[in-house]
DNA sequence: ATTAACTGTAATAATTTTTATTACAGTACA
DNA sequence: TGTACTGTAATAAAAATTATTACAGTTAAT
């Protein structure tokens, strides 16, 4: 998972929590971003599917946080634009060996508990905390 | 940070656990996982840098283990082979923005939170643990 | 001293992942 | 009925990751 998407995301919502209750354009949030529009309506549409944002089609139209920022958390947002472990992918090993034939699963164990510490430390941070200092 | 260095580092210094003081090839290590012996040994030679392995060349040469399991923590493993933030890249935001301009100096510190949460928790982990249910 | 079996490392090719671009159907407002 | 949006898919471009090949340098054994 190294991509841009939890960066993405944030600053998507962000945006929305600066400019109040005002409707975004994807056009306009893509403007602040330096990326494409294609892409910003691709994940306010993952957002919307995780109830962080709501969108309104048509002329007008655009997108608004769908809660108050002090009720979404990072934690939130991390699972919204999760795709794998942060700690990567794991090799196919070879089974005819003890070790091989074992270790993905000890493997998955750990990636699990380092991943959730991780993801505590985010739910501990509102969008509205971290926001806050962004005048 | 998208990549099989973290598993690939546990797998060579699990197979060095599993196989006590024996001084392993690479070729043999390469065979356990089903990868390419040059990318074990650009590995091993990495860990060796962190102090982690210890190597010698020629004939009858090969890698072992530099300290005892108990004295090696995941996190070290994790610092060893770390690149990029496990929360991904971020944007390069348009400058002319107020939260473009500044959003990157809180996500630094969100994503240093973060990561410092993840690799606590695998710094509780010694080698000697993650390789104990492997039998 | 020569050969065989290793590591270390670089160059480069192949593959996979990520991002950007383009296009257009569908929706809503004026 | 035109205009300004979102949603989404297809595809191209770029970047990151992995595999392969090659070979110099080292050490041990004969």
């Amino acid at each position: 998972m190294n991509n841009v998407r939890f960066s993405t995301a944030l600053h998507i919502l962000t945006l929305h929590y600066y400019m109040k209750d005002e409707m975004l354009t994807s056009e306009f949030v893509a403007g602040s971003m330096n990326v494409n529009a294609a892409i910003v309506r691709k994940e306010t549409s993952n957002l919307r599917k995780f109830g962080l944002i709501t969108s309104k089609e048509g002329k007008g139209g655009g997108t608004t946080l769908a809660k108050p920022a002090k009720d979404i958390r990072l934690s939130d947002v991390y699972n919204a634009v999760r795709q794998t472990s942060p700690l990567g992918k794991k090799n196919v090993p070879n089974p005819d060996c003890p070790v091989g034939k074992q270790i993905n699963v000890e493997l998955d164990v750990l990636y699990n508990k380092a991943e959730e510490a991780m993801v505590s430390r985010l739910a501990a941070v509102t969008l509205e905390a971290f926001c806050k200092p962004i005048k």
